[in-house]
DNA sequence: TAAGGTAACTTACGATGTAAGGTGGGGGCA
DNA sequence: TGCCCCCACCTTACATCGTAAGTTACCTTA
């Protein structure tokens, strides 16, 4: 009833791509494989016919993601282009991919193998450093740099929500006026910069601006090293 | 019998203590509430008259690092010191108490809210870029580059193990071959660094001296910018 | 039409977090 | 001294999860 839409067989290609759909509208905890077989009209130990197991199902998530990725970065940007901007441009694009998939850091970090995907595209970049004169030292240090950027996210302590604060968000305004006191720095700098609303982005905040800020910072610093 | 150890009356104190013991030995996945109670010769659900679900737990285990952190970094290092010096000291103090507990990193990043004491943490060395003439925005943008680098580790992509090799361990070598004409520039720079053997440090792949390396680049592009 | 395999389903088990209520003993108060 | 109560721990039980084992329906092929 309630449309039986399973008139196509199901594959591992349909279960991922629902798989995504699932986190992406809900969160990486409403992934069940139960819950996973109900949005495809299937009972749950079905799944296992096109996925060994569900740590398989999450590589296959990520892959997709990163094939994603890939897709979006593979528009030769053309040589003659300086390498800053061949990689600026590159990083900039696996961004906008990951804004649509905030979750995939978290789980990028929980793989235990690094999917081969991966070794190729960060070839891709290295690639691009050699051809602009880097030796393979500096290039090496400088993909160790760059850390998740290339994907398009970095890693952001300051994302989750807010403060720990407490009970509701209701603090306090004395309670304010002591957290303050108790970190006047970045009082001040709140108060200084107001930061225009706030810039929810990525799970991991990250900013626009802040993400093309620190990029520029390493690879002007890693231009001046390579000369 | 086997040492009831559990003379003193348990505490949230103790059972977080205990809790970081059994990560560190056993990994995250062996944090459960039964295991960790059977470590403390207690019932699990006696846990919850000093912690009111495991989600506080996490949070409690994060924050007792976080704390030991704060008091590996805490040796003011006296002033007269070069910003540089004194933010980069205490980069690598946490650091060195990560390499501990190395399971950290992708702890906190589970985590929904932000620990106060990271504020506090942040607040410090927001203070040590002001007190070296820092513009509130140029500091802001080197919170944001910086990512968790105060905290003593990086964003890793290359760590796990290694590849998603096929199968085992003793990958062909024309499956060699192949892998490596897939990623010419890789295979090259790995053939002209040889790496020195491995260096296994963090689970997130963090060798001093890529660190220090990542550290560099940015502390003297942001000089660079103060002046 | 019979055989066989493919792709689904049913059932069940062990691990996990935790709600609900039980228990025992030590300290406060009469 | 005797009583009671409540603190800190225990017992039991349940929902949810991944998944092992076995079953069924259908489609293809002979």
């Amino acid at each position: 009833m309630t449309a039986k839409a399973s008139r196509t067989p199901l594959s591992r290609e349909r279960v991922l791509a629902a798989a995504v759909a699932l986190v992406d509208s809900e969160g990486i905890q409403a992934l069940t494989m139960r819950r996973l077989a109900a949005d495809l009209g299937v009972e749950a130990m079905s799944l296992y016919y096109h996925l060994p197991a569900k740590e398989a199902l999450l590589d296959g998530v990520v892959e997709t993601v990163l094939a994603e990725i890939d897709a979006a970065t593979a528009g030769s940007p053309a040589n003659g282009d300086d390498w800053r901007a061949r990689i600026r441009r590159q990083f900039l694009a696996a961004r906008q991919v990951m804004l649509r998939h905030p979750w995939m850091p978290g789980l990028l970090s929980t793989r235990r193998t690094i999917p081969p995907r991966v070794f190729a595209y960060y070839d891709g970049i290295l690639g691009v450093m050699i051809d602009a004169g880097f030796s393979y030292r500096l290039a090496h240090r400088a993909l160790h740099a760059f850390g998740s950027m290339p994907l398009g996210f970095v890693q952001e302590i300051f994302s989750p929500g807010a403060a720990d604060g407490g009970a509701e968000d209701g603090a306090s305004e004395a309670e304010l006026a002591a957290l303050a006191q108790q970190m006047p720095h970045l009082a001040a700098m709140m108060a200084a910069e107001m930061h225009d609303s706030a810039d929810p982005t990525l799970g991991w905040c990250d900013g626009q601006v802040e993400f093309e800020f620190t990029l520029d910072l390493l690879l002007d610093g890693l231009e001046r090293l390579r000369a």
